[in-house]
DNA sequence: ACCTGATATCCGATC
DNA sequence: GATATCAGGT
């Protein structure tokens, strides 16, 4: 492995950090602040030292953060690396638990749940037991599943929760919590895990099996865990339980970074690490490497107005930069316009793909969707509705978790609901008759709908057959496409598509459940592959753009009821952690910073309603930023300046002499350039009129105009 | 008895 | 866009 010059790469707290290779670490790592790039370090470091990497556990809240860093790792220290156990707490939890399994009783295949199959269980449990029946004030399975699911996860009773968080659905405790012991007998019938069982079996696991324990603390020597801020309390627990009596644990946070306190995310595992880990040494990363100071000044403002725990001082060498913009558009749909002609505007001087429209919740980026569809400029949603979830695909899996688990009950109504005169009561008849043997039942249903016999006779052939995986998805596609035409006649092709896209992934699969539990855990999405797309925009929900960076933020909808959502209103603590959440979200600029605020937005019932600008926005003192407003003849125009010029005039450069660098002209597609952000780079090749494709170490490869690079004499 | 299609109501974020 | 309920068909 090539040296490592640590002390050029690292600033003095980052050097500490990566240095400290034994004992308990908590790394307090602000927005920005290189928490990526010292933790990847580490890895490096801990290997030089000959650690394993094998016995090296990362654990991450994202899988796409685990990849990163993976990546980069491997990027930094060559092949050296590989071998590095890691993923999700719930990925390496179920991959845990299905190699241990049969010590937990599980002799045949188990499901993983997803939130809509937890949901029809709900809804088909509270069918069963007939609770709240055509009582419209009773909770919808959707809302249902979420108390419970917090009740787990906080640990605590149903009622409490429902006393703290809604006290309006008190009265309908106790049909709630007759759903919630159907739901746990459900689950255990048909060898269904939802994502909360995943830890806490896990847990299980660990306590009441030492030898296992202690085989994992022994091959996992060295722990690190990354957004430990939006850890629960089991994972705090597993956090404890896998490290062994040297507590090689390094935890890495921020606690004005925590956004997941509504699934029972607790401050407190990073507030108490210290005690849990005595001897622990606290190290604070408060250099800001990402944004500049102006906008770092109105972040500093958002945290500023919060009740934060640990004292920071984030500050950046990156002095200049133009102020954050706060846009304020006539309405929403206008803001949509006026969002779309801002990305062509700052696409002239940066690639699409580094430009991000962040917002609260997934429906909001609807308006901007079709904006952007009507110019043809491509963009990358993230958040929102997933590939996994969409119709087709839970079809098709379906099928699969049959071959792998023929007791999932709930992927049976699924895959049978195909069938014409098939619904879930004459699905969950043909279940009890399958298992039961009841072949008069079968009979007589089969002569009713033809198809099924040949339903049945496939799944049970490829269950019994032990194929691989890739011939098993190659002939239920030949089964389910006929289906899929029919039921989605408008745009079957896409669908198509997605599920060739599906068998892709499949085929580097060798194990069946291996593959199904990714599609749960993993949420992989289509076409993406594996990294950014060029030159399409990024729209993204700010929990999902969390860790995530672009050159340009727009963040929209920062009104009231839409940002802090009105959940938030009633309660203190979620009004916090919405806090935080603008905080997130402003954090993730490095260049330039816009806010929208429309004056009305449409509502379903009341059609177009005036609305007040968020409180957020609202709490910012003047002097962080310029006001630009929408004039009733379009067209927005700087608030308190003279002579304004119409935004559509405006370019980028006029707010943004940093990166500018005019030096430049017309240059040979070869040899290596610099860059103010990404340093040096190699110079893939040139695209017309004035771009460059350029290589960066331990950036990858990013489409730039010529004005940025400053080219290096060969 | 069960399935299918039409209509009114409600939407938060993730593994 | 999804969910819950109600009416009408087999």
């Amino acid at each position: 492995m090539d040296h490592i010059e640590y002390e050029r790469h690292l600033n003095q707290a980052q050097l500490e950090a990566v240095q400290t290779l034994q004992g308990p670490v908590l790394v307090i790592a602000g927005a920005g602040s290189g928490k990526t790039r010292t933790v990847v370090y580490r890895l490096a470091r801990l290997v030089e030292n000959s650690v394993p990497p094998e016995s090296i556990l990362l654990l991450t809240f994202t899988r796409k953060a685990a990849n990163e860093m993976l990546t980069r790792a491997a990027h930094l220290a060559g092949q050296g690396l590989h071998g590095v156990a890691g993923g999700t707490f719930h990925a390496f939890a179920f991959g845990m638990l299905r190699r241990f399994g049969q010590r937990l009783g599980y002799d045949q295949g188990v499901s993983i749940m997803d939130r809509s199959d937890a949901e029809g269980v709900v809804k088909q449990v509270r069918e069963m037991e007939g609770v709240g029946k055509g009582d419209r004030s009773f909770p919808r399975k959707g809302a249902v599943l979420s108390l419970m699911s917090k009740a787990r996860n906080k640990e605590r009773d149903l009622e409490d929760i429902l006393a703290s968080e809604a006290g309006h659905l008190l009265p309908h405790a106790e049909g709630i919590q007759i759903i919630q012991r159907g739901y746990e007998a459900f689950k255990a019938k048909h060898g269904l895990l939802d994502y909360d069982d995943l830890l806490f079996k896990f847990e299980t696991l660990l306590r009441e099996h030492e030898d296992i324990r202690d085989f994992l603390v022994q091959r996992y020597s060295h722990l690190m865990i990354d957004e430990f801020q939006d850890t629960n309390l089991v994972q705090g627990r597993l956090v404890r339980l896998l490290s062994g009596p040297e507590a090689n644990v390094m935890a890495v946070g921020d606690d004005a970074q925590s956004v997941y306190a509504f699934r029972g995310a607790t401050v407190n595992n990073i507030l108490q690490f210290t005690s849990d880990f005595p001897g622990t040494k606290v190290i604070k990363l408060e250099q800001n490497y990402r944004s500049t100071q102006p906008i770092l000044e109105l972040t500093n403002q958002i945290l500023g107005q919060a009740t934060a725990k640990y004292e920071k001082h984030l500050f950046s060498e990156r002095i200049e930069g133009p102020k954050p913009q706060v846009v304020r558009p006539l309405s929403d749909m206008t803001q949509a316009q006026g969002v779309v002609d801002k990305i062509v505007e700052l696409s002239r001087t940066t690639p699409l793909h580094d430009i991000a429209v962040l917002f609260r919740a997934g429906y909001q980026s609807y308006p901007l969707e079709v904006a952007l569809n009507k110019l043809g400029i491509g963009y990358q949603k993230f958040g929102g509705m997933r590939f996994a979830e969409s119709a087709h695909i839970k079809d098709f899996v379906a099928h699969l978790r049959l071959v792998a688990n023929p007791a999932d009950l709930p992927a049976w109504q699924r895959a049978l609901s195909l069938l014409p005169g098939i619904g879930p009561k004459t699905c969950e008849r043909i279940y009890e008759a399958t298992l039961h043997g009841d072949e008069a039942y079968m009979r007589r249903t089969c002569k009713r709908v033809p198809e099924l016999e040949n339903t049945l006779t496939l799944l049970d052939n490829l269950r019994n057959s032990r194929l691989g995986v890739a011939p098993v998805i190659e002939q239920l596609l030949d089964y389910y496409r006929p289906h899929m035409e029919e039921r989605y006649p408008d745009d079957y092709p896409k669908r198509q598509a997605g599920l060739e896209e599906l068998a892709q992934i499949a085929a580097g699969y060798t194990k069946l459940e291996d593959f199904l539990a990714d599609m749960s855990l993993d949420n992989p999405d289509p076409g993406s592959g594996h990294g950014v797309e060029e030159d399409k925009v990024v729209l993204s929900t700010i929990h999902s753009a969390k860790g995530l960076e672009w050159s340009a933020v727009l963040l929209i909808d920062l009104v009231e009821d839409r940002f802090p959502s009105r959940h938030a209103l009633s309660r203190p603590d979620d009004m916090e952690e919405e806090r935080r959440l603008m905080y997130v979200a402003c954090t993730r600029a490095r260049d330039f910073l816009g806010l929208y605020v429309p004056d009305t937005v449409y509502k379903r019932n009341q059609g177009s309603t005036p609305v007040l600008p968020s409180p957020f926005v609202q709490e910012l003192p003047s002097s962080t930023y310029e006001e630009w407003r929408e004039g009733y003849a379009g067209g927005f125009r700087r608030q308190q300046e003279p002579a304004p010029k119409p935004a559509a005039q405006r370019s980028v450069q006029d707010d943004a002499p940093v990166n500018s660098a005019s030096t430049s002209q017309a240059q040979p597609s070869n040899g290596y350039c610099r860059h103010k952000i990404f340093g040096r780079g190699k110079i893939l090749s040139f695209i017309p009129p004035n771009k460059y494709k350029v290589n960066f170490s331990g950036f990858g490869i990013k489409t730039m105009i010529a004005d940025y690079l400053q080219m290096e004499e060969s």
